[in-house]
RNA sequence: GGUCGCAUAGCUCAGCUGGAUAGAGCACCUGCCUUCUAAGCAGGCGGUCCUAGGUUCGAAUCCUAGUGCGAUCACCA
């Protein structure tokens, strides 16, 4: 039983024994620091039930804590606020209790269904950037998250290996590509990149001749040769044309090659893999299901659509008139595959960009008209954009922050600061590169995971990413720190019965904040939100340096109080490793 | 135009299901390295919580209307 609902109990039971009055819930904060107390009941919710002055009431229910309640030490009334003043020794049996947890915080496994977590979802026709980056992260982190709080989960993407888009690339190799293959510092996923920007670049320029030739901009849009030449190339490839289809394998191989290096990099995995060149028959199937369950209807040119009009949205099309698929056909598709293929998922997470709510909306509403009950339990993951000062990216226009660049430049300037500093002397080159990249990507995962999801981050990528302040690095550099300590202590000698320790203020606030964690955790998986973990991570890391600046560690007056003060830093830091963890992000030994 | 999201210090952001005098970081200004890592600590400066109403003992938080920014409303994905 947490403290709060001991408190809560007692404090029913005086409202009782004090006024014959039930009281439904009682409402807690933590005590603000300028008062004295630990733990604050706010008096005035207890007003409808209990008439008279608050302070009056107060005083009342904290004497009869006081006299009942072993673990309470004292109380005062401010206004309509008692504060609460618990006894050292409930924290110092709390923190005996979580000490030796490596795992803390985290849940073991309670529930047999699953969470199909999807991320990332990339086109194959051009790298990685910075948009991408935050969904990645956010995905990947909500899915450790889930898992940390006792779900059993699958990571998983969608592949859009199909399409206009992929032929527009596939054409421009075919016409400019000189048989080039990928190479180690040249990956595939750029160089098809590359294609793809190619294929705009010549399609802009056949535009501007036709429109000097006299045509309308419309007309040239329309007819510009290399854009028919594309679509007939879609068609070939529907059509399973042998030609087509192999290109379209070895480029899409290049791109998946490609990706791998960069998911690697940034620290991501997943389980499993979806394609939308596997699963939009699936859709079609469903469709046609859905039509003869009136779940659908069919307009006079053959096309299929879904009537939301009763649900507050519009009617939607779900397949074409000439009978192809449409996003919407692929994305039922795709769900439904997923849930054959892994009976024990009871829900999905889809991480994708905000631009896309009303899509989901519809998606979910038609899954469930289909009568899909695991459809009640699907959730858009949905994020804001990522802008540059000069505005929107744009792939076409190479107006984007490449991923792997990205990464790159976080490392370097972690090799900068770090060389300033000269704190590694002893390390040997590899050992150093390792450590920059850890830097720099915990200083570029914290920095987009610490906001709110639903917000839009604008990137400069001038001013670049802080070191200092509430930061990856700051973190990071904490948890070295203890380190360094716990090395020189030699932490496993020591010996301490909680009874014989006093408890100075900073150990106090440090042990309250640890008894957050498990709560913040839950809490995180139910908003499926990573920037809680960041947040109490630095509010956490905040308290852990106000005691080390303030309190000598391992030069203690006593033994006992070295031991405690030893095992306290060591629990933080595993916390803020189990944090940092959920979060994609590793912490260093040494920085 | 309909719908959805966002709006808090010069900048970047916290602020949980309403609670005490709205909190951090960056920037700027003071102090603190011969004792555990100064990527740190202690302190200062800085706010009409977009506006106007409403609900309430109490509103940054809830409701309504409006303003600004963004997204979306495709036989694109």
């Amino acid at each position: 039983m947490t403290l709060q609902e001991t408190l809560e109990l007692h404090v029913k039971a005086g409202i009782k024994a004090l006024f014959q009055s039930e009281l439904e819930s009682v409402e807690f904060q933590a005590t603000r620091k300028e008062f004295a107390g630990d733990i604050t009941v706010v008096v005035f919710p207890m007003l409808r039930v209990v008439k008279g002055n608050p302070a009056v009431i107060g005083e009342q229910v904290g004497q009869y804590l006081l006299d009942q309640v072993e673990l309470v030490k004292g109380f005062n009334v401010v206004k309509g606020f008692l504060n609460i003043e618990i006894s050292d020794s409930y924290y110092l049996e709390f923190f005996q209790s979580i000490k030796d947890k490596t795992n803390y915080g985290y849940v073991d496994q309670k529930d047999d269904k699953a969470v199909m977590v999807e991320y990332s979802s990339p086109n194959t026709n051009k790298p990685l950037h910075l948009g991408h980056v935050r969904n990645v992260l956010l995905g990947y982190s909500v899915a450790e998250i889930l898992k940390a709080s006792g779900k059993k989960v699958y990571k998983t993407q969608i592949i859009n290996d199909r399409g206009i888009h992929i032929c527009k690339s596939m054409l421009a190799y075919q016409k400019f590509g000189n048989n080039e293959t990928p190479t180690q510092e040249f990956k595939g996923d750029k160089l098809v990149g590359n294609y793809y920007v190619k294929f705009d670049q010549e399609y802009k320029a056949e535009i501007a001749d036709l429109i000097a030739s006299g045509k309308t901009e419309e007309e040239a849009k329309k007819n510009a040769p290399i854009l028919l030449e594309a679509q007939e190339m879609l068609r070939n490839w529907e059509a399973g044309d042998n030609d087509v289809v192999a290109l379209w394998k070895k480029m899409n191989q290049w791109v998946y090659d490609g990706f791998e290096v960069t998911y690697k990099n940034i620290g991501v995995d997943f389980d499993t893999y979806y394609y939308e060149s596997d699963t939009y028959l699936l859709g079609k199937e469903f469709v046609a299901e859905g039509l003869k369950t009136g779940v659908f209807f069919k307009k006079e040119d053959g096309s299929v659509w879904c009537d939301l009009t009763e649900d507050g949205l519009d009617e939607k099309i779900v397949l074409r008139s000439d009978g192809t698929a449409v996003y919407m056909t692929q994305d039922i598709g795709t769900a439904i595959q997923r849930i054959k293929d892994y009976p024990d998922v009871g829900g999905m997470v889809y991480t994708v960009g905000n631009e896309q709510d009303y899509h989901f909306k519809v998606l979910f509403l038609i899954l469930k008209k289909l009568g899909f009950d695991w459809a009640k339990n699907l959730f858009h993951l949905s994020y804001g954009m990522v802008d540059l000062p000069s505005g929107k990216m744009k792939s076409r226009e190479g107006t984007v922050v490449d991923a792997d660049d990205l990464i790159k430049e976080m490392a370097d300037t972690a090799e900068d600061i770090s060389k300033d500093l000269g704190k590694l002397d002893d390390y040997d080159e590899a050992e150093k590169q390792e450590l920059y990249k850890t830097i720099g990507l915990g200083a570029l995962k914290y920095y987009i995971l610490k906001v709110d999801p639903k917000k839009r981050i604008l990137f400069d990528p001038k001013e670049s990413i802080d070191f200092q302040g509430n930061t990856g690095p700051f973190i990071q550099y904490t948890y070295a720190r203890i380190q360094s300590i716990l090395r020189k202590a030699d932490s496993n000698s020591y010996q301490f019965d909680t009874k014989d320790v006093m408890l100075h203020d900073k150990e106090k606030q440090l042990i309250k904040q640890l008894e957050l964690f498990p709560e913040i955790i839950q809490n995180a998986a139910e908003q499926h939100s990573p920037a809680l973990i960041a947040n109490y991570t630095y509010d956490l890391v905040k308290e852990f340096n106000s005691f080390y600046q303030n309190v000598s560690i391992l030069g203690a007056d006593t033994e006992i109080e070295k031991s405690f003060r030893v095992e306290l830093s060591k629990l933080v830091s595993q916390t803020i490793k189990n944090a940092f963890q959920v979060l994609g992000i590793q912490v260093p030994e040494r920085m």
